[in-house]
DNA sequence: TTGTACGCGTTATCAA
DNA sequence: TTGATAACGCGTACAA
């Protein structure tokens, strides 16, 4: 039971309103009667009641993140996790501390996270891991709280979009296989319905029409998990169609298709080039080390708190990524 | 803006008390009226301000977590990460909110741990990733709010410890090892002044003196990273004097070695076997796919919760390794 | 069953 | 510069 203000009020014999001052260093105290105020209080051993004063003060400094679509194989080694350290290391410099809510199927106590949000009387929401089909999200579209979210965009709303520049990585990605003489260049895209990979689709599609090289059987679909990249890289091989590179929409898929490809002595990157997406920890420590277009975790955690903070709506903004050369690819073997 | 019991009361023209009542479920007013409340309050959109119940209720339903010692290599892959997202599981189940605290050098605003969670009035704290070097450490010892730690023991303190049974673990590996028929076993541990590190070199040494082939040469210390790993491996190597098994004290260390291993044209696990401890991520996706004792994060997660919510003090509570056998050992070669 | 009234710890307003 | 005092939203004795 820690000391309140009325406490040092009555023990100095002021009011609790000049303690108040003194402790939130606000103008009208004498530093004479202030310095008193301080002492005694570090000598009580008080500790101020935020929840009390955000009750007046109608903020709490506080910025809720949802860590959303965190299963078991997700949990390790996932991207959102990553951006996490980043919100926290930004939220604390700015003197903000972090509420982490999960909500692995069903919403807590059939709460949604507009009350969720309400309740604690949030300053600002941070979105890891949204899907768009999220049965909830209808209702994030009215809420009245600055709110971002990583990855996922929703038009007409006022929720900000951060994301890495698909366009420039994926293009960093591409011209590099292209100057290392690859002409047929496969696409292992996540599932379709999925926002960023229809733009990743995209953006790969309008280069290789660009250069002329477009081949859309060499497109194939998994859902960005390790095994879906094992069980394409065999479709493509059983295909007798085989890219001499391919570009993975994430690093998981990436390292699922050459472990397929190393099973089946098809060397890599000797014999087929891989690109990776997201630049996880296994794209560093796999044996192939994986050249990959990293996402800037540091920098997207940062953008996420910042434009919370600075209430800013409907945003967009782009992080760029960084194109890291590893071992995965090589100039394309003479036939 | 939204509506507070007082709003409800005077549109349904009843005092707040009844509200009050209705809205906690709570003894004392008539069905009738109480369906009659949940209604308009629905209607209303009201949401209950935790932050001034609490005020009153002196609870919060709230878990401080802090996440420590999370050093860039660390917050990929690290185990914290893992167990964090088994304690937002618990939390969840249990209806508690987490506040997610960081600090990687130095403490948010001069604020000590105590401070942070007495402010926020949080009614339990785990640490994950705490040193026993802590400068802050002795603040915790007369903390009077439940704390759990992972990993961390600090004698005479109410502090509840949570760790994966070492001994069972350790032997567990040492065991499989002798039954493939290593017997020059050497040992890969952390830094010799980390609680755990010793913990588990005195099992260690422990069991190899019981079976008379304890060997002090054959013990090398790292830091628990992949490149001290490497870096030890490389000295036991040129020592001349190499085991033909090895327990490493964390998975990074184990995969750092055997890098060291394949890169100098010592076949794993063919000349050497190799053991680790964790059972992170990467050990199940790299080449060489690590044999280890796992850590059951999600069983971590959930103790360190439940004793924390249960206001238990200073107890030791062990969860059950799981050794998981893969590709990194192999019956002892004959010379 | 319902209502009154107080207190929780803080900030803010206004008067002294 | 200082001090009463009224909020803030809620829970809870206690009284009706």
């Amino acid at each position: 039971m820690s000391a309140t203000i009325k406490d040092i009020a009555k023990e100095i014999g002021l009011s609790t309103a000049a303690v108040s001052k003194a402790l939130n260093g606000k103008g009208g105290v004498s530093t004479e009667t202030r310095e008193e105020i301080m002492k005694i209080a570090k000598r009580m051993g008080y500790t101020r009641n935020t929840m009390a004063a955000s009750l007046v003060t109608k903020t709490t400094k506080t910025i809720g993140v949802f860590l959303l679509s965190r299963n078991r194989e997700n949990v390790r080694g996932n991207i959102s996790m990553e951006i996490l350290g980043a919100i926290m290391e930004e939220a604390d410099v700015r003197g903000y501390d972090i509420v982490l809510y999960t909500a692995n199927n069903d919403l807590r106590n059939g709460k949604t996270y507009v009350e969720l949000c309400k309740s604690r009387k949030i300053d600002a929401v941070i979105f890891l891991g949204l899907k768009l089909d999220d049965p909830h999200i209808s209702e994030l579209i009215e809420i009245d709280i600055p709110v971002a979210a990583f990855d996922t965009f929703i038009e007409n709303s006022n929720i900000n979009m951060i994301e890495t520049d698909n366009n420039a990585g994926i293009e960093m990605a591409l011209d590099y296989l292209w100057s290392l003489g690859h002409r047929k260049i496969g696409m292992l895209n996540g599932y379709r319905k999925a926002q960023v990979s229809q733009r990743r689709h995209e953006v790969f599609k309008n280069y290789m029409t660009k250069k002329g090289i477009y081949n859309e059987k060499l497109v194939y679909e998994g859902d960005y998990t390790k095994k879906s990249g094992y069980v394409e890289a065999q479709k493509m091989t059983e295909s007798r169609n085989l890219p001499t590179a391919i570009f993975a929409a994430s690093d998981m898929m990436a390292l699922g298709a050459i472990e397929y490809f190393v099973e089946k002595g098809i060397r890599v990157p000797e014999e087929i080039s891989v690109v990776g997406y997201d630049d996880v920890i296994m794209s560093e420590y796999s044996t192939t080390k994986l050249t990959t277009i990293g996402q800037d975790v540091l920098r997207i955690g940062k953008e996420l708190v910042r434009c919370v903070l600075e209430k800013q709506k409907g945003k967009i903004i782009k992080v760029e990524p960084r194109f890291i050369i590893r071992n995965s690819c090589a100039v394309m073997k003479q036939e």
